[in-house]
This record gives structure tokens, sequence and C-alpha cells, in this order.
DNA sequence: TTTGCATTTAACCAAATGGTTAAACCATTC
DNA sequence: GAATGGTTTAACCATTTGGTTAAATGCAAA
């Protein structure tokens, strides 16, 4: 089991309960595989965070709040449109680029427990989709945009940009057969400028 | 003879398997939870699957030959490339709309313990998606097809398709806001079309 | 040095969990 | 009716797991 040094041992703990939770979920997690993982004692984990769940909480409220910030820049209506979205790819792409498991982990537990997580997401979304669909559609009766569906658009613009990280262990797997280098294919570069191109593409220039 | 009970033990208790190892994988799911669903004893599991992993086995083993059918569809010399895109397209979509967390459930399971299942997977793929890939490239060569990078085509036409499904709990949520009904952007034919839109947009007619 | 406090550990504990066993049930066959 | 064999169950068992406790350790202030 990999170890976590060279740091305190509270940072060391949430530290490990991040990569076991993301891994295994709050179920499957096991306090000892934390333990191990930071290098620990058991009794630490509960020393610091009395117990699973609100260890869990602490991991996931972290984990919420980091992947929320790459869709503030939809709200900000300071830019123009196609250069929030642009934003957005840089942000998403990016910062899935460091964390590849986030979206599934994210998704996982709140299919898993809704109820758990209701308050949180409410606190963190206050309309930002709605309000950017409707401006999509704005812009779209103005006629500075093509008319499509904005909402399908939203979710391909979202696909396109988050699914590579998620089935990268399955492509990587269905690709790998001749000589050829297709790590280069998961590049972050490509995927943002892919994305872009769908952008202009859908939504004309 | 033996008479068929409408569901036998069995076949609830493999239904049963498929929903709860679908929503907690491996490690978190109980084999009492199982029982439970089922509507049976525990010890029925232990009878007709002697533990958990051969239990679990046979729901991965289901799970991996359902989800590779749709693939299938790529290596289909009769057909011409776009229409095995477009069946590909209805394929997986049908499928999807069907068990929506199949997605998750593979890519999850492998990505955790990728020894596990690295024979069955090589068994199920034998170059499908890298000849096609080849043979995209040949018509592209031939100027029947836009000129672009095709691996780079088959991640976002796979991630158009796919991702709607694992993020529909989070879609619902973000656009649930105003009276709208979202629930018709998730219609398996839109989604389709959808997709098809995209392909003939990058690839040209 | 000693006091006080945060940190760390080994040793436990009760409940949950995967798995076993032996017996009961029940329809069919002899 | 007895034997057969597949099906079903309650009662167990050993291990794992989340969680507790009391004592040890280190360290900074008095």
């Amino acid at each position: 089991m990999k170890q976590l040094k060279d740091t305190s041992a509270e940072e060391r703990i949430l530290e490990a309960a991040k990569v076991v939770f993301m891994k295994y979920g709050l179920y499957g997690a096991r306090m000892q595989d934390i333990a191990d993982t930071a290098g620990i004692n058991k009794a630490l984990l509960h020393y610091y965070f009395r117990n699973k769940e609100k260890m869990f909480d602490k991991v996931f409220e972290g984990a919420l709040q980091k992947y929320f910030q790459s869709v503030d820049v939809f709200g900000d209506t300071t830019l123009p449109i196609k250069e929030r979205i642009f934003k957005y790819i840089d942000n998403i792409v990016s910062f899935l680029s460091e964390y590849p498991q986030m979206t599934m982990f994210i998704i996982k537990e709140i299919s898993i427990n809704p109820e758990m997580f209701k308050e949180k997401l409410q606190a963190l979304k206050r309309g930002r989709t709605v309000r950017f669909i409707q401006a999509l559609e704005e812009e779209m009766s103005a006629g500075k945009l093509r008319k499509i569906d904005p909402v399908m658009f939203m979710i391909n613009l979202h696909s396109l940009c988050t699914y590579p990280f998620i089935a990268a262990p399955l492509f990587k797997h269905a690709l790998k057969a001749n000589g050829k280098d297709y790590e280069k294919d998961f590049s972050p570069e490509k995927l943002k400028q892919s994305a872009k191109n769908f952008v202009e593409l859908t939504l004309g220039k």
C-alpha cells in the first residue's frame, strides 16, 4: 500500500482519505486502508475526524467546491458568451487533468445517497446554468449565434470535456494494439482544442 | 420437465446482484443487501454462486458482453463507414437508456482492479477500434471524408453518446430551476439525433 | 524541572460481514 | 409410501470493520 509522508498528520490523513474515498466510495472505503495510506495509526483518524461519515463529508465538500469552481465562469456576465464557454473548457479540462476521477466520484456518491447532499448542492448552484441557457437563447434570437437546442448544446459541451477522462482506462485499452503512441490523444491541450472546435462548429462564428 | 416459476430464485438473485453491484461496486456491495433485494435467505446466494467474487464475476461478465455488443458494429465491414457509426449510436444510446449505470460500473471496476479483468477484456477486443480508425483514415485520404484526427473523433463520439447518461443526476439538478420540463432533453431519440448531427458536421457529407 | 496540552499508539470491543452447516421442505420418481 | 434430489431456511462461525480507551510520548510555557 502506498504511503504519503512529509506533511502534518492531519493533512496526510485528508490526502489519503481523498485517494481512498475517490477510488472505493463511502461504503467501499476502509478506515484501515486510509490509515495505512496516510502512514499512521487507525485511532488517529477518529481523533481528527470523529468518524467515517464526517471524514467523508470533509473530502466530498472539498471535491464539490473545486468542481463547481470550473463552472462558475458561466455566471460571469462581464464576459461575452463565447469567451465564457472557452474559459469553462480551459478550467474543467485543466482541473480534470489533475483529478481524473473527480467526476465519477461526485456523480456516484450523489446517485447513491441523494438525500445526503441535497443541501450542499442547493447551496452551490444558484441558477447559474439556467441563466446561461437563457443568455444563449437571447443571442440566438438576436441572430448572433446559430439557432440550436441550447440544453443539448450544454450537455454535449460537458460531455466532450468530461468523458475522455472518465473513460481513459477503456480508451487506452481499446487503442493499444499496434505501435502507435495514443497517449498524446489524451493531452489536455488537444482536448481543449477539440471542444473549442465543436463550439465554433455548432454555434457558428 | 421442470416448471419455470415466473422468476426462479436464481434469476431473482442475479437480477438483485446486478442492481446492488452496479450501485455499490464489488467492495461496497453487501451480500445481505443482495439477499434482501432478491427476497431470499442469504445462504441461497452461496448455494447458487459459491462466493461474492464468483457472483460478481457472473454479473460483470454479462455487463461486459452486453456493452461490447454495441461496439461490435464497427467491425461490420459489409456496411459503409457512416452507417456503422449511425448504427453504433442507435445501439449504445438504446442500451444505455435501459442500463444508465452500466458505463460507470464497468469503468469503475476496471480502474479499481485492472488485473482482474485483463483477460476478459483481451478476449472481447480484437483490434476492432484500431481497424475502424484505419478505415476512417483511408476514406479521409481518398477525399470521401473531411480530414480530422480520427482518434479524437472516436473519443468525442463516445463522449456524446455516453456521458449524458452518466451525468443525468447532475444535469437534472442543475437544470431544475424554473418551470421548464427538462426530462425531454434526455430522450434517447434527441440524443441520437444530436450525435448524428455531430458526425455529419465533423466528417462532412 | 515541572506542568499542561496536543499528538500518537497498542490493545480492546461490539457490530457487521462473508461464509458454512445441518436440517427441513417439497415435488417427482420408483 | 419411500427414496431421490433440488430448493430453502435458521442457526452458527471466523474475520473484518468502525469505533473506543487509557496510557505513552513529545514539546512548549512557567
